[in-house]
RNA sequence: CGCGGGGUAGAGCAGUCCGGUAGCUCGUCAGGCUCAUAACCUGAAGGUCGGAGGUUCAAAUCCUUCCCCCGCAACCA
């Protein structure tokens, strides 16, 4: 247990753009982000954990006024329903940072002066589509109109530039020296031929519209909304303030994105971090994207999941442990209730569910109290080790963000758990041996409590019933460590009941 | 010749780096048990590992070539 720190460390979601509902993407990446941080805190270490939203740029300006309010209200109301979401998912202790916040204010500025050796102004051009009030790429461009059939111009403005193409050869080195850097594998690849393909300089600042965050003594001029977005992790650590702490929780700092969002966490935020003298994080995990039935989830068809409906119809539960073990953490899946309702039925309420109830149930026809027996014979003993290593042999994989491979090691010793109660037959050991029964049960304490313990990161609500049917208290890790003492255990009822 | 990922039982995937009787989950079929949420446990069937060629005693795994699917391709939340 030597490796347990308890230095900060941070890890973040990403902070969601406003101009949509939240989605079950959304919640995918909080989700993932809290059970990483609520394992850690587990384990005993200390955990900056933020979340929030994305709130300026010309489309969410756009939103407001077609919804015929103040893009100041308008971010409140949309920036509201994220909120909602942290805590329906139920967020651990995080931070909810919106940077409409003046603290972010604050902080963009003050990062933008510390890139001002890389800053130069040049103009920016492009084709312009004067009704859409936005630039189009070349690819976008057929026969004169925006893909919305608007026509276009070509347009040049004033705008700051970032020396992005002096970091080409400093961040392949970076890649190159730190390979746990930029996670999946697969992506970590793409970046790096991007990379490698040539890295042009970055326009940083539009004069066009005003929501946004200014650029520092320049009138007229906003911060590009992916500048003043990725700054939103340092000043959730207090940046400007507060230096030392920055640095010590970045170099220590889980990024969780989306795949389509990697390029500017693991390419344009490095480059800004090393131009500003700041720690790079030290790592970066892409997650995949969920399809609907097999379908891209879109808006015009209207197969959006929404995390709330999921919940009221699921519960959240089984809804966190679904999203983790259905698909390889970092891999696209498919989102089907039909699935869903599978793995509820088979994984939740046969093999766990029914392995906690089959035992507590037990025992409260005995009279409700353990009486404890650590006079293990070989098979009691096989599956105490599979118990009192369970935390062990999912911490490595959690590091890795291998979210998965942690759930099968719990479910591992939830099949185990149950192929031993058959084994044994402590229904029969009633009968004919109280000694043996009363060790087979301690055995099967032991791994619930463990399971209970493993799964906590993942189903926090179901593990504090569970602990609550066992009088486990259930803070730390630690106690894991702690053998039971002689005690009551509480009626259970069903965690997962069968449908109607 | 743009870059990358992938094509393995009905479905979803692991195994490919470091060749050596093809594995997991679900589904299907059969059996056992009766503590438990008709849950649990055991066993079986099912694959010429995208096609073709090559190296080798031996290839899903190495080499060559072809076919198909999916991402990314620059400032886009």
């Amino acid at each position: 247990m030597a490796w347990r720190k308890n230095c900060d460390s941070m890890i973040t979601t990403p902070i969601y753009y406003i101009n949509g509902d939240p989605h079950i993407g959304h919640a995918y990446a909080s989700i993932a982000a809290d059970i990483i941080v609520r394992f850690k805190r587990l384990d005993g270490e200390k955990v900056h954990f933020s979340t929030g939203t994305d709130e300026h740029g010309i489309k969410v300006a756009r939103s407001a006024e077609n919804a015929g309010i103040g893009v100041r209200e308008f971010s409140d109301q949309a920036s509201q329903k994220f909120r909602e979401m942290s805590s329906a998912v139920n967020l651990t202790d995080h931070d909810f940072i919106r940077t409409t916040e003046e603290r972010h204010r604050k902080s963009a500025q003050a990062f933008w002066k510390l890139l001002e050796n890389d800053i130069y102004k040049g103009a920016y051009s492009g084709w312009y589509s004067a009704r859409d009030e936005e630039y189009v790429t070349a690819e976008d461009v057929v026969d004169g109109k925006s893909p919305s059939g608007a026509t276009v111009e070509w347009m040049e403005e004033e705008s700051f530039f970032f020396r992005l193409s002096a970091y080409q050869n400093r961040l392949l080195e970076h890649y190159e020296k730190y390979p746990e850097f930029i996670a999946p594998i697969s992506r970590r690849n793409e970046v790096i031929a991007f990379v490698k393909s040539g890295l042009k300089d970055l326009s940083i600042s539009r004069n066009k519209f005003d929501w946004g965050i200014p650029v520092p003594d320049s009138e007229g001029h906003i911060m590009y909304v992916w500048i003043d977005a990725l700054v939103n992790y340092i000043t959730s650590l207090g940046f400007p303030n507060d230096l030392r702490r920055v640095s010590e929780a970045m170099s220590n700092c889980i990024h969780i994105v989306g795949k389509e969002i990697l390029r500017f966490h693991a390419v344009y935020w490095p480059a800004f971090l090393m131009s500003a003298g700041i720690t790079l994080p030290k790592r970066i995990f892409a997650h995949g994207w969920w399809t609907r039935d097999g379908q891209k989830m879109s808006k015009s068809v209207g197969n959006v999941v929404d995390p709330f409906a999921m919940i009221t119809e699921y519960g959240l539960d089984p809804l966190r442990y679904f999203l983790f073990r259905e698909i390889r953490f970092g891999e696209d899946g498919d989102f089907s209730e039909t699935t869903l309702r599978k793995r509820i039925s088979y994984d939740l309420a046969n093999d766990l569910g029914n392995l906690v109830q089959r035992v507590l149930a037990f025992i409260q026809k005995l009279g409700g109290s353990l009486t404890v027996n650590y006079d293990f014979s070989i098979k009691e003993k096989e599956l105490y080790a599979l118990s009192r290593n369970l935390v062990e042999r999912m911490r490595p994989l959690i590091e890795k963000q291998n979210l998965h491979g942690a759930l099968d090691c719990a479910w591992e010793l939830i099949a185990e758990s149950n192929k031993f109660v058959s084994d044994m037959k402590p229904w029969e050991l009633a009968k004919t041996d109280v000694a043996r029964l009363n060790c087979v049960l301690t055995a099967l304490c032991e791994s619930i409590r463990a399971i209970s313990f493993g799964l906590a990161p993942f189903m926090p609500d179901t593990t504090r019933k569970i602990f609550d049917f066992m009088n486990v208290d259930g803070k730390s890790f630690t106690e894991v460590e702690r053998d039971f003492t002689n005690q009551r255990c509480n009626p259970p009822v069903p965690l997962f009941p069968r449908e109607k």
